[in-house]
DNA sequence: CGCGGCTTTGATGTTCATCAAGTAAAGTGG
DNA sequence: CCACTTTACTTGATGAACATCAAAGCCGCG
């Protein structure tokens, strides 16, 4: 990781509307004061399941994936998140300490609000925390509709709405490069990395997507858009 | 269902403390008369996924499953509340229309407050709604890890995580009625009605419950404890 | 009393995880 | 930059875990 100095004025961030829209200029300018961006690297751990939450976040560039671990378990990615996204708000009310850990999985920078500042808004600004209960809600909500969406599918199916999720959610275009590796897809999914790769080959195969290393291209989306339903 | 009529006033009501405690006696006068208390019979349907949310409930007596269902899959039970909790909390805030749907399992009072009013304190009582969002919170976490703790076991740990849930989550107990089909059991813990009974009939072979009907009686409750660990 | 839903058990087949073994790619230190 | 190590990827073979199908008994309810 990498602390950013020469950081962006709340005032002037694109993000500023997502979330910081109701705030007074005292409020924002309170916020500004305590706030840092820092950079991570592919792969970086952000911050770890069990530690003690110190900071508001959320994404100003990168993907960043939110996983939790468990002795003896495989990992389990609970969802990934996106420019634009409060990456910490999972944990931040129902705890004082993570309840997930989030990790880089591409080149990504963080804006981090200390959580003292972020409460003292919540405390004294009743617009920002209705705002911030329904972002939190369809946050939540949209992770048990997914869950549900892939564990009430077939291996075949799960494939398929994963190719769709990233083509239509994530990139919004039909070729893209898989930001995660096979495993990590596996542990989304919740399968084994090699019938993941075994099930990839088979669309490749049928010549429905095409493969060449992280690149992917959807050759067929109504196909894979039916074996999503069906399969 | 049948509306009661002799309702208890909030300022008596047991569950007050839950969530009421910071609204001032005027807030909880409106809260008073905007409210009705209904009875549900075991099965009846509460609320049904996608239709308007009129109200803001809670359970005073019983207990309700949460579900969803989806045309062509199995219904998928998310979460079993008592009394005391706060069963539409998960879809009052991330939209107009209820994400999953409410049915009674058991002989449930719910009190409901029209949701004009709910949402009138949250927009001028600030302490309130700073609670409702760290309880709301809880109730998304709970429900996030407890679906984990499932999907990540196998059907004999499975079995046996659900046995000590209730045991010792609802009904503080070895010996308890179960209060939910073996079906429903099976879209509880994701895996198929057969199998449920399969499962429960080997644990009562091997000595370690009996079973007679809905009655479950968890013999030695240790063994369950290291299948839950260990399967 | 009979119907439908719940429960139970067995037989069968499919789906999926595990194991193994090899290739390719990506870091790492000299 | 190259040898080396490690990690990611790939495919096949095998067996275990699990769902499905079938059939029968049970219970509650109209």
């Amino acid at each position: 990781m990498e602390i950013i100095h020469d950081i962006t004025s709340c005032k002037t961030c694109i993000y500023r509307t997502l979330l910081f829209n109701s705030l007074t200029p005292e409020e924002l300018d309170s916020i500004n004061k305590s706030k840092r961006e820092i950079k991570y690297r592919r792969g970086e751990v952000i911050s770890r399941q069990g530690q003690e939450i110190k900071e508001f976040m959320y994404l100003k560039t990168g993907l960043v994936k939110l996983y939790r671990t468990e002795e003896g378990y495989k990992d389990q990615i609970i969802s990934i998140s996106k420019p634009g996204d409060f990456v910490t708000l999972l944990s931040i009310f129902s705890g004082s300490n993570y309840k997930y850990s989030i990790a880089a999985i591409e080149e990504t920078v963080i804006c981090a609000v200390r959580i003292d500042s972020f409460k003292a808004v919540i405390n004294t600004n009743q617009a920002f925390v209705t705002d911030l209960l329904g972002k939190m809600s369809i946050m939540y909500d949209g992770i048990i509709e997914t869950k549900f969406n892939i564990t009430k599918r077939h291996l075949r199916g799960r494939i398929a709405y994963i190719l769709l999720y990233f083509a239509e959610h994530l990139y919004e275009n039909n070729k893209f490069d898989l930001p995660i590796s096979r495993r990590e897809i596996a542990e989304l999914i919740e399968m084994t990395t090699e019938n993941v790769i075994r099930i990839l080959s088979e669309f490749r195969r049928d010549g429905i997507i095409e493969i060449d290393g992280k690149n992917i291209n959807l050759v067929d989306p109504d196909r894979i858009k039916k074996i999503c339903q069906l399969g």
